[in-house]
DNA sequence: CTTGACTCTCCCCGCACTGGAGGCTTTATC
DNA sequence: GATAAAGCCTCCAGTGCGGGGAGAGTCAAG
């Protein structure tokens, strides 16, 4: 006497796809109520719309259908739901901050494009640095050229073991007025410092990069990366940092800048 | 003279696995300088850092790799990276606010389970209801049992099409302090319509959901839904819907509530 | 009995990668 | 010059959540 419906019956009251319906039968996560041993027809009744509801709605709150068969199958002591919630709601918050900050950066990016802006600030990425070990050697400079001092410092204390010739860097640190350079190497392994070159492990963090090839480009580069960083709602929170991927001694040399940023979703919109 | 990495340091340099960066290569969307056509080897130069952040900050602008890829080879005129960026914006736009009704959500969710709520709202789905071609009957009715009048009308009205027999429901309009009652049946082709029985097609909304069994869970089911209504951010758009999914004679009947819905994002939190 | 709508299983496709197997190359060390 | 340890290569398979379509079987109406 009890309704039964076949799955495309089933599927046009509950607008879920027929394909979706056999996969959740597939996966275990909502059984048909009958179905014929010969045929295949799948055969739902009344309840199998509770159980679809409970699935949807566990869904709903962002859980993956592994996890919702387990809510669904397994007990759920209301503690265990609960700390699961809570892990699901920072999850969403830190969704919801990303996407805000994401927002942000197109409608800046979009900003600068009606105002007719020609700084190509699509070549500023926002990338995760990771923790890098580092030898470098820091003081205040008179010039450019005395770089070449805190380099040959380096290279006095790595003298031993031959390091890879892998790009050098620099950090600059604007501290009490005065700018401090640290001249950096990247290392594979450990060293022993000296009495002026320091060894470490440089933190993890997130960075606003650009890469600018010669010379010429040295100035609209920090120019562009400026504007970006006032505009785009990313607070500066360590010392820039440049490294010298190509110094082409024929062709034009090759930087990379990269200021240490943390994001904030706000935005004028 | 100019420098050479291969993929592992520049891997290292950029934080992008090497998986990532083979993969990119294989798709098209950053080829190394240079291949050797012996070993397979890949050989980046300065020049791919550039490329590698152009990738990066599209991607990060939320565009799929197939977008990148046409922004990074073809020609981007600006007016139409304008327009793509405007569409962005939408998108982004629509996942935040989708990603924070899901939130107060959750919250809502969490909430109710801390008052040692026990309101099943688990049970309780938000869903797309699609549009489908309904008849109907509607009047103002003195008692529940004369609602058999009503399907008797539109039963009389579809008699020469034999119709099947789907689920039948009703929609309760509360206008100018009576209730009235729309009786409806749900048809798979259209019908002519009669003096006092309408034939529309209803249009596609999003409702809340909650399946009950038998008569006593009748008034749990409301006040449930009703408290869920208040703590989630939802308002209710249009008159609720009764879906009769098992009339059941000799089991419990089941029945569907669908309030039709908006979501906002409030949260208290 | 035929027609048309419905259903079944099976396999491939998409996204953006990630992991592993099995086999070369390069580099460092003895 | 031999060897070991990294590093690199290609190819295959898998992730989550289904969508599209082929080819075959089923069900109800006329």
């Amino acid at each position: 006497m009890s309704a039964v419906f076949r799955i495309g019956e089933f599927s046009r009251l509950t607008q879920v796809p027929v394909k979706t319906l056999r996969y959740y039968d597939a996966r275990g996560l909502l059984r048909p109520a009958r179905v014929n041993r010969v045929t295949g027809y799948r055969y739902y009744t009344a309840v199998q719309f509770a159980q679809l509801n409970r699935l949807l709605a566990f869904k709903d709150l962002g859980f993956s259908l592994r996890e919702v068969r387990a809510l669904l199958a397994g007990r759920v002591t209301p503690p265990r739901l609960r700390r699961l919630l809570q892990r699901k709601r920072e999850d969403v918050e830190r969704r919801v901050s990303a996407e805000r900050a994401r927002l942000a950066r197109v409608a800046a990016r979009l900003d600068a494009l009606e105002r007719c802006d020609p700084a190509a600030a699509h070549e500023i990425a926002i990338r995760r640095v990771g923790p890098r070990l580092v030898a470098t050697a820091r003081d205040v400079l008179g010039s450019y050229d005395e770089l070449d001092r805190l380099y040959g410092a380096i290279d006095r204390a790595l003298a031993p073991r031959r390091v890879a010739p892998t790009p050098r860097g620099a950090a600059w640190h604007a501290t009490s007025g005065t700018i401090e350079c640290e001249a950096l190497v990247f290392l594979t392994e450990p060293v022993a410092p000296s009495r002026d070159v320091h060894v470490y492990e440089m933190p993890a963090h997130t960075a606003a990069c650009l890469v600018y090839r010669g010379e010429d480009d040295h100035v609209r580069a920090y120019a562009t990366l400026r504007e970006w960083l006032a505009s785009s709602g990313a607070t500066v929170t360590g010392p820039k940092r440049e490294i010298y991927l190509d110094e082409g001694g024929d062709g034009e040399a090759v930087t990379e800048i990269q200021y240490p940023i943390a994001l904030r979703e706000d935005t004028d919109a």
